[in-house]
DNA sequence: AGTTTTCCTACCCGGTGGGTAGGATATCCC
DNA sequence: GGGATATCCTACCCACCGGGTAGGAAAACT
């Protein structure tokens, strides 16, 4: 297993969301009954996706989580993020600030270009590549539409995605 | 991280033997000097890669490992599959013995199709084909002359290698 | 006021990743 | 044969973290 339960039950709290009115809050207490999960540990989770801002809450009687924007306009790259951390395969490739994936052990004495270098930043970036390309929309089945093959037309409902530096970016994912 | 040391260190030692001639075995110990990992843990590794016949061993004296088949014949999904045992992105998500991605909790009373499988399959498929796609020949510099686009024909030296099918996602994952 | 809910901090517990220890067995070289 | 050099195997260890609980404070509703 290579993602946690944090992404597991994260993203379906997410699908859950994404059913419902985006105007008429669900309280988490709901969706941890309704997909058998323990409340306690929702609490974390859905705490992680407010600070990143993916959905919102609202507090007090009838209070609840809502999604911050249209379904269509959030990628699962983000959800996993926001849940997991930065997506490494191993622990030595991360991506800089610009999205380029290099090794934290590059440049060391005597440390010619590692061999693994390759392997693990091509996994690396079909993962992000695969998580960007799906939005929430893609999950459930009231607003997938054209989802089989997800197309790169991005602009959802007028509502434009901030560029968040994520995804699309790994075009060629490393030259060496 | 996604992948523990175990595939890291794995793959590690995998490049490392393709480097040398085959039929000239290298003491774990050397590795472990070269590569500066602890002897007596790439044993316990080198035993997984050695029961899935990835390398043969010559005990003894001047013994040591050396691959079972060229390198261009060892996929990479092979050796993290025998490192790390089966890939799967979540708990629920198997791939069963005809290679079909299935969740383990299909089935269950009134347990409509997981909104999220959709997700976790296609990164699964992604993560596999991937690592189908690069041979150990791709990782060492030596060898590679065609790698870019790996190419199809994968009968090298004779032996057939298990189809690994993916799940029928075709997709450009890498075009570099 | 009282209820419902988010929010936050602290704590817990089992599993396992990562590694050590020690010895048994096989093979080469002299 | 006798070392020396290796693989092989089983058992053990420990820190860390995933997964989860507990308890309460602050909002917002009725
Ligand atoms: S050490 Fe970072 S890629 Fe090999
Ligand atoms: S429960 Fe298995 S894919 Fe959702």
């Amino acid at each position: 297993m290579m993602f946690s339960t944090k992404a597991e039950y994260g993203v379906r709290v997410m699908a859950h969301l994404a059913k419902r009115d985006p105007d008429a809050p669900v309280s988490l207490g709901s969706i941890a009954e309704a997909e058998g999960l323990p409340l306690a540990y929702l609490e974390h989770l859905v705490q992680r996706l407010r600070r990143e801002g993916l959905v919102e809450s609202r507090r007090g009687a009838r209070g609840g989580y809502s999604l911050s924007r249209p379904p269509e306009a959030i990628s699962m790259a983000e959800v996993v993020r926001a849940l997991e951390g930065d997506i490494a395969p191993i622990e030595c490739i991360t991506a800089d600030a610009d999205g380029q994936l290099v090794c934290a052990r590059d440049g060391e004495p005597g440390h010619e270009p590692c061999a693994t270098k390759l392997l693990w930043t091509r996994v690396q970036g079909s993962i992000v590549r695969t998580l960007s390309e799906m939005t929430l929309a893609d999950l459930i089945p009231e607003h997938r539409q054209g989802s089989a093959e997800p197309t790169r037309s991005r602009e959802a409902g007028g509502r434009t995605i901030p560029t968040e530096r994520g995804p699309g970016r790994p075009a060629e994912v490393t030259k060496t």
